[in-house]
DNA sequence: GCTTGACCCTCACGGGACGTGAGGCACCAG
DNA sequence: CTGGTGCCTCACGTCCCGTGAGGGTCAAGC
């Protein structure tokens, strides 16, 4: 039971890592396994499990091999397993946050050009140049291209061609008119009919771009008074119109 | 204002790449400047520059260069940028979806270490090892040792010694204790005091492994009683102590 | 006992995405 | 006209494996 010594496909499969990157850390040394059968065939023991399982979190964020060995290396007891286990979490989760960034990167970008409103450069480096302060980090790994997901977003936005642009732009223009109206009318951004004008543009969102659920078009929204780009989209077509939208998107995420 | 062309230096400034990774994209025909100086420097235009910055996007995600290549290859009107945004935020998202769940899945490895439960491979491989159904994608790129956050991180974890762990220990079990007397008391897990331990319980996860705020404090006790490993840790204290203590912390977030 | 697979071994070369000089023009400031 | 900085083109180095080539090993079945 404790005995219990793996080969290298076996481990490969438990940790979904190739063979060939077992030989590569055994090479390096990184992770060597504990015993050889007498063939040569390596064994693996649950301690070198532990410690190859570090590695391909760590791995996971790109962390250079041989950083991994010298974090590794500090010792192996139970406390450090957890220290491990804290670092990698802060690591991650820093991760996901400049991902995070980069999606409301792309998201004013997207709006932008849905606006037709072609950002200078000075604003896109603003938006994509150095926002990640100290690493841009590009995260590489080859095979994410083959992902399903990937294949599938690839397929979906296959079926998207210039009428059909033309018919968003058409939409769009449709719901800002509609806002324009009811402001005009005096109607409270709060009310029944403001609501139902934001919750279409949500619709249109959710059709045309992404799944946009109602806090996230709330936070949408809030650019349209803080960024000044977006507020002069918007105050260009009638004065006032930003706030009111903002007020009504916002609104309209209140609502059950 | 519109012939504003760029060089090398000044385009990698503003994108955050290295001259030498334009001079890589221009070699194999990714991204190649629309015109040369009569010195033969590259002269980038606007256009340049948007393709460039789609480039770098789609590399952050990890895409390979050729795939990328493909991608922008089929056509580059306003209406394809749209689309291009799009997959984009899709594939970002995905990602920030896994890496999420790679941070739970070393939360309840931080757990089960916490309680000194040593989780199996088989748990092990359910944790960590093919999370990832398709790609186990390591993120790579190197420089990503040497981040700020990274090297503060590192040093950070190197106060944290056997004694400390020992006391984290104490502390738990202190914690546990309180629990049980209050349960065994009779006393509501809904109670001011109950919402104490609970709130104590917290604190400790932050003052020694991290951050967490009281939703997120909730999201964990909930596997204490749909997770059977750590419900069978609370269990052996005490029957009940894992509902109990479950009910205590989401009593706990509840309040302001 | 012999064959057939599936699995393991050790070289060893290749490849993607650049890093890192080396040697040499180009351009502007003083 | 002399630095200093920025740009150019080779061209080799690096990291992390992928991908054979050539050959042993092991359990199972005939």
């Amino acid at each position: 039971m404790t005995d219990d010594l793996l080969t290298v496909g076996q481990v490969a499969d438990h940790l979904g890592v190739t063979v060939r990157t077992l030989h590569h850390y055994d090479e390096i040394g990184l992770v060597v396994p504990s015993a050889r059968s007498r063939a040569g065939y390596r064994l693996y023991t649950e301690a070198d499990l532990l410690r190859l399982q570090h590695v391909v979190v760590y791995r996971r964020l790109g962390l250079p091999l041989e950083e991994i060995g010298t974090i590794l290396a500090d010792g192996a007891d139970s406390d450090t397993v957890v220290e491990h286990l804290r670092r990698q979490r802060e690591a991650v989760t820093h991760r996901v946050a400049e991902l995070t960034e980069l999606v409301t990167a792309i998201d004013r970008a997207l709006e932008a050009e849905m606006n037709d409103y072609a950002i200078s450069r000075e604003e896109q480096r603003e938006l994509f140049g150095d926002g990640f302060d100290d690493g841009y980090a590009a995260e590489a790994e080859e095979r994410w291209g083959d992902t399903d997901a990937w294949a599938q977003s690839q397929q979906r936005a296959k079926s998207y061609r210039k009428e059909q642009w033309q018919q968003i732009k058409e939409e769009g223009d449709a719901v800002n008119a509609r806002f324009v109206e009811l402001m005009d009318a005096g109607v409270d951004a709060g009310s029944e009919q403001a609501m139902d004008a934001a919750e279409a543009a949500r619709q249109q969102i959710c059709t045309w771009f992404y799944d946009c659920p109602r806090p996230m078009h709330a936070a949408i929204a809030e650019m349209y008074v803080t960024d000044p780009r977006f507020t002069k989209t918007y105050e260009d077509v009638a004065p006032g119109l930003a706030q009111y939208v903002r007020d009504a998107v916002v609104a309209n995420a209140g609502r059950g």
